[in-house]
DNA sequence: GCGGTTAATTGATCTGCGTCATGGTGATGA
DNA sequence: TCATCACCATGACGCAGATCAATTAACCGC
């Protein structure tokens, strides 16, 4: 019993439901940039002039799918503001896996943070999509930050942020389980990256995970999380294939994350 | 055969080497304040009178050992700046454990960070010694940094290292076996606390840790680090008693770190 | 549509370490 | 000096999950 074009709602083959925004490496003209410019959190609030300003020592480039953006060991020479797509940043460890240490979406800064710290970046930054991005060099960036000081306060607060968020991460993986970190991880991958799925409570995760991935995320392997989801799917919490998951059924996800069920 | 007063250089006995700088609760003078202010690394390079109207709006306040500062849940109402001793930073997970986000020394910024973000405490701040530290409430630490975007920018840069290194901490609880994240946290420990010890190549940690505090550092359990501890303390790579540690071999320490010997 | 490639699944095995339990030792205060 | 307490050490046991290996399924380019 073959589904018609229009009945994709849950589909029984498992093929991935995710979204390509742009399929091919690209140049984005001014007016894209200024857009996702105005579209950061923190140039929220600046006038056209300002941004035109900013944009102007910005240079916007693109990467495929897979490709890398930096990696671990680079000189950390410049900052990015992702403007289109999914990165992941991993930092290796020294039995060759990489653990997840962050996912950064569009709007979201990342790469040479700390100007004087680190002289190479600690992690590694992977497109997991085709991915826009645009770069600046610390300097400049130090530059707008002091000519306005309510950006770098803007800055600091998508550090701090993202610094608990990264404590948090600490505390998962310590933390029951290997089924509760799973389900933990992908709620919170849910209130980042999900767009709510038609009809029920549950939300298609717009990011492309592999089980690798998932593994680097809560510190297991893929084996584990494989079987932890397999389980999961056939008890109808959630669906996943192939670089792609998603939640059916929020409320007991919840309850596996505690422990229950 | 007893050792004279003059030969502490390794004692027998497993007594705490650790010196305590200030033996009770107090509250620091102005002049005391000053000091501590200009030693604070992103107040560095500001004049005596930008650091008084500074200190003019911190208040300075202590705890003894074993008090908190403030508990996971509190609302994040204030920033503190360590003057004096070391806390730890903590957030509890389900099972009752409590995994140490991190330590901070005099001069570190914690509490409340993000002042638009998280409205309490994601983390529980503990005084392993007795504390001084000076508070200053997040809009007044706002003004200062619009004021002087300098040290916006030099707050920046240590919240982005700190990001960095959690990252770090990150990695490290997925890594390698608890003798291997073990050793590993200690080295890391005496890069931000140890003071060289007489003679060899080692040091002693000036922070007391108990076993539970270290195996909330490695993701563990305070019986397998004890066990953990033990056998490198046979091996004559580490000494350590009731919440001190030192350094005695620190290349082979490396070694067990990275699961050589 | 058809191979080729990469990811995911699932099974079998084995071990590190979490858990529980007991006894020891240094610190603290009256 | 002694009693009390918190911390530390160590043994025994069992299981969650890492590891190795083999099969199946989804995706990609042609």
């Amino acid at each position: 019993m073959p589904t018609t074009a229009n009945s994709v709602q849950r589909p029984d083959r498992r093929r991935s439901l995710l979204s390509e925004s742009c399929g091919v490496p690209h140049a984005c003209d001014t007016a894209l940039r200024m857009r996702v410019l105005s579209r950061v959190p923190f140039f929220s609030g600046l006038s056209q002039e300002q941004l035109a300003r900013i944009d102007r020592r910005m240079v916007s480039l693109s990467w495929a799918q897979g490709d890398a953006l930096y990696l671990c060991g680079d000189a950390s020479t410049h900052l990015f503001v992702l403007a289109e797509g999914r990165v992941k940043l991993a930092q290796p460890t020294l039995s060759g896996q990489e653990i997840v240490v962050d996912l950064v979406g569009p709007g979201d800064l990342f790469g040479a943070l700390s100007s004087l710290g680190q002289p190479v970046h600690a992690e590694s930054a992977w497109a997991l999509t085709t991915v826009c991005a645009l770069r600046i060099d610390p300097n400049a960036f130090r530059e707008i930050l002091v000519a306005q000081p309510e950006v770098a306060l803007k800055v600091l607060d998508d550090v701090a942020q993202r610094l608990a968020s990264t404590r948090e991460d600490v505390n998962q993986h310590s933390a029951g389980t290997v089924r509760q970190r799973v389900a933990t991880a992908l709620l919170r991958l849910a209130d980042k990256f999900g767009v709510p799925s038609d009809g029920d409570d549950g939300a298609l995760l717009q990011v492309p995970l592999s089980r690798a991935d998932l593994a680097g995320i809560t510190g297991s392997t893929a084996e584990s999380v494989s079987r932890v989801m397999s389980q999961l799917r056939r008890d109808g919490v959630i669906d996943s294939g192939r670089r792609w998951s998603s939640i059916v059924d929020r409320e007991r996800l919840v309850d596996a994350a505690k422990g229950d069920f």
